[in-house]
DNA sequence: CAGCATCCAATTCGATACTG
DNA sequence: CAGTATCGAATTGGATGCTG
């Protein structure tokens, strides 16, 4: 109800094809390099905190601009906590919300989704790649 | 076949944080813009074929470049199948596979969680945008 | 330690033109 | 109709240097 739906240039209803929808938007946000795996993270620690550089350490390869940026991102949504110790040198640390922790839930379906099914999709790669004919979806037998 | 997580080749946390990770392969493939999209228009049409100009015309925005793009990786994934009918002008049908299919049950979780919560993200990020301090995750009423 | 600013490389996307 | 090819724009990601 945020904003009246744009409409779209052949004028059909404003469902989830427009960049306002939620769903796009929600994509576009866990489709970044770095948002899901923090989540991950987060979740696993859950409800304990974690710090900035405990969060890169267990994040290979992320750095530590990428993890600023996605973790504000995180922050700004509403779905990760930010809370600064103010030491010196200062500490920092991250958790979920309760509202991040439900988003956790769908992100681990598709988690498993992933572990179990692949390796199906590697292979399916691997045919592709041997230019396999594939005369669609009836195979001759 | 859930818990024997894919370890990594040298053995480190083995989790899912090298780029081999299917998780990681999966969130770059549904994170690409018209992926999801193009997944869901098929899911509402199985077990009915969609045309591509019907795909077009339904994913609003997209380009005919990027719909050959999108359907050729789901495709090589063994995602989506597709059937050609050798007629002139030539016709070319699209549809989920089984597979795909699976793979639609927890992307349209991923959906609900965005028809359900995108409305308080919105709620944090006005929040955030304006100045609040948001002293961390103990807020005062 | 945590994070920002800057610059640069890589990728992604879109518009356009062309083909069978 | 359903693509392919190519180019340029926009976005994204990464390395580095600097700050409190």
């Amino acid at each position: 109800m945020t904003s009246s739906t744009s409409r779209s240039p052949d004028g059909r209803r404003g469902d989830l094809f427009d960049p306002q929808c939620p769903t796009r938007r929600l994509l576009d946000r866990i489709g970044t390099k770095w948002t899901s795996m923090a989540v991950k993270v987060l979740a696993e620690a859950s409800p304990e905190e974690v710090r900035f550089a405990e969060m890169q350490r267990r994040m290979t390869g992320v750095s530590q601009k990428m993890l600023s940026v996605t973790l504000q991102g995180l922050v700004r949504d509403g779905l990760v906590g930010r809370r600064v110790e103010a030491t010196v040198p200062p500490r920092v640390y991250y958790r979920l919300t309760p509202l991040g922790l439900t988003l956790e839930e769908p992100l681990a379906a598709l988690r498993q989704w992933a572990e179990e099914h692949m390796a199906e999709v590697d292979r399916a790669q691997r045919r592709s790649a041997e230019g396999e004919d594939a005369g669609a979806w009836s195979r001759p037998g």
